[in-house]
DNA sequence: TCTGCTATCTTTACGCCGTAAAGAGTTCGA
DNA sequence: TCGAACTCTTTACGGCGTAAAGATAGCAGA
């Protein structure tokens, strides 16, 4: 379910997404008719309020204007359609990201709590893991949060061509990272099957199958036996305890590789 | 929209997923009835080639039966249902991936050459982006396709601990990089409006809509102008040049970031 | 005050989707 | 020849986004 941005009314859509600050003031000429009940705003809201409850799939048109008391149709005075509703929702939340960012304790330290921050955003709205980066919203917010993670990098004094290219390796990585808890947790909630069943009951199917499993994959087998993330004890699942292991590391590495290229001057 | 693998009859999907290989043989006692005009191969052949035409969202199972000259619910006697279709095209298509890399030039070279194979095959099959990566699929070729990453990345000597979640990286970041080239070509082709009109007008809106862009967005307008990926006059789209240069650089940083956790002796 | 225009919102409808349920038709062993 | 088991079709249900048409409400000008 990848919904895609920026489709429909294009320059309706941009006007929405930047309303109130270039062409702010008074309402369009309003004259007869009752008056308006919903709002922009609070369409937007709604729609955040339940894609965060239930989830992309879940959100349709219908849901968001049950949720307003009003029918599906109604919103389609105010929102040109489901894509721009999306778009807009997505800027709104990346409003919440936060830009004041320390660089005195260096780029690395700086790009590590943006990282978290993200991390923990994404994990917040899941759903806007499922809107398509491929031609992105263009909104103020998303701008904002690209400006903000601009400062940190640029302190690395990389060029531009390289930076561009960080840049989207770092938000390939975050993404793919949470969407990974983001997927188990909406995978347990919609089956009621927690991450430690669904694994006990298909490794246990493999090995009753696959009897040859350990000489056909041995480095596989290997891997599992010793690499496995220790589980504290707390209530984490097993899944999300592997993908918040692989974060961090991950943002180990790519953070060396940063350094490595800064060493290199590129 | 993510298709999420494994729901379902979970017995009667590995048994699916694994046929013909350890519970090979007669085809369980059959007796009347009609001769079967399809088979399961044969579903998940026309499936992958619904799939690879026209994406995942046109994979429906009404078009798969048409495809094969049959109604939606004939394909019901063969596969449990949709989800289970998708975890048998899934495994199907990963086939596709060799195995065979050379280490004899140092690991580098062939985790390079794996990453290339990787991204070329994602290009192949977008739809594989959208299937689910929390819970696996389990299947013989995801294995085996993993067992070959496995075997170039234990050639680093790091640690299995390191390693897993090093693994977890890599595959975030190109399948981000790769979703990228192939939701731009989706929305090309849905919209019929390509990368560079569409960014055209986009850009030409925002600097009418938002006359004071440069000063609240400096080091975005730097790095647009200085870091945009020069155009060789081929047909590659400005978004997919762009992905593909994230690809060449992201991979860069990641291996070289690999190379300081074998230094440091992790 | 009444009329008429316009904006808001509802109702209905269309063609998609996955799949449950029921039935038609085919092929075999007994 | 009969009946069981199997394949495949038909029909139906509740969901989706949204087009089209109609009901209602509120204000400007008469």
């Amino acid at each position: 379910m990848v919904v895609f941005a920026g489709q429909g009314d294009a320059r309706r859509s941009m006007a929405l997404l930047w309303r109130a600050e270039g062409t702010a003031g008074a309402r369009t000429r309003r004259w007869p008719g009752p008056k308006p009940a919903l709002s922009v705003a609070a369409i937007v809201d709604a729609g955040v309020a339940v894609a965060d409850a239930d989830g992309m799939a879940a959100l349709s048109m219908r849901a968001v204007g049950e949720r307003l008391g009003r029918t599906a149709m109604a919103l389609y005075t105010y929102v040109p359609g489901k894509s721009e509703l999306v778009d807009l929702m997505y800027d709104q939340v990346l409003a919440e990201l936060p830009t004041d960012y320390d660089l005195t304790p260096g780029w690395r330290a700086a790009v590590t709590s943006w990282a978290e921050d993200t991390w923990e955003f994404y994990l917040r709205h899941p759903w806007v893991l499922q809107v398509s980066q491929a031609r992105p919203v263009l909104g103020p917010n998303e701008y904002r949060a690209l400006e903000t993670l601009l400062r940190l990098l640029y302190a690395t004094e990389l060029s531009s061509a390289v930076l561009r290219r960080v840049v989207g390796a770092l938000f390939h990585f975050i993404r793919g990272a949470a969407q990974t808890v983001t997927e188990s947790r909406q995978a347990a909630a919609s089956t009621g099957v927690s991450d430690e069943e669904w694994w006990q009951a298909r490794s246990g199917m493999l090995t009753e199958m696959v009897p040859d499993f350990a000489e056909r994959f041995p480095l596989l087998v290997r891997l599992e036996t010793e690499g496995a993330a220790p589980d504290p004890g707390d209530s984490v699942p097993y899944l999300e305890r592997e993908a918040r292991s692989t974060f961090d590391i991950g943002l180990t590495v790519i953070l060396d590789g940063i350094e490595a290229a800064i060493h290199q001057g590129r």
